[in-house]
DNA sequence: CCGAAGAATCGATTGATGTCAATATCCATC
DNA sequence: GATGGATATTGACATCAATCGATTCTTCGG
């Protein structure tokens, strides 16, 4: 079995709609992905490389971890969706996935500014 | 001495720039104080209330933990700067800091679709 | 095929974290 | 200042997570 891509449900809104417990475990699953400095990191690195891909030798380095750490925390990221595996001969590529990104940070939207006396049904 | 309200500096953009170890650290931190499930919810019922806000015997029962347990979540949240406590009489609220939230969402922010090739006519 | 290079998996260790019972602390009131 | 309700803190325990060395797997070149 290699790495899940399965989109993990997780983006409900948070702050505008009630939360339930399978939501919010879902969604901690997708926060503790990104709550790992070495993540950050490597999204960050590979966020900026043209295509916002790159090759895990080229992230080993920069990183300052161990091989297979940095290939743990690779997978963590794909399994989250964060990340896109792809096989380039030798090499493995790993692709930001926009979208996955982009729909975390939605989750943390407020609500707005102050709805007032707007407590409709 | 009890919760430091001190604002944890966290937020770089981490898509756009290059990412240090020091801010991978402070913006992991951040991170990891909302991927709880239970402090997920615990948000979520706070931003939900009129002035985002409430009483801390008002989050123990629907959260469905001990209070101890609900106590050291609202603690991490607080030193985190997520929510603000303030005591009132007998009872201890919390409100939640749209700011530091919204810090949050932006290290989120993605870069300009693909500055890199010409994809534009 | 064989060997080498790149990357993933395994196994073990160490440290962090969530949880709760028990206890302590703070505050209003009598 | 004793009492009781509302929170916070402490201590203990169990579980999870990060890390790395060793190993295995995969792919390419000869």
């Amino acid at each position: 079995m290699s790495i899940k891509a399965k989109p993990p449900r997780c983006c409900a809104p948070l702050l505008r709609a009630r939360l339930g417990r399978d939501d919010a475990e879902a969604l901690a699953t997708a926060f503790k992905a990104i709550a790992d400095p070495g993540r950050l990191r490597l999204l960050s690195h590979i966020a900026r490389q043209p295509g916002a891909e790159a090759c895990v030798c080229n992230l080993i380095e920069p990183l300052g971890l161990a091989q297979p750490t940095v290939s743990h925390h690779l997978r963590v990221l794909t399994e989250a969706g964060l990340l896109a595996r792809e096989r380039r001969g030798t090499w493995m590529f790993y692709r930001l996935v926009p979208e996955r990104v982009e729909a975390l940070r939605q989750v943390l939207a407020l609500p707005a500014e102050r709805p007032a006396a707007k407590r409709s049904a």
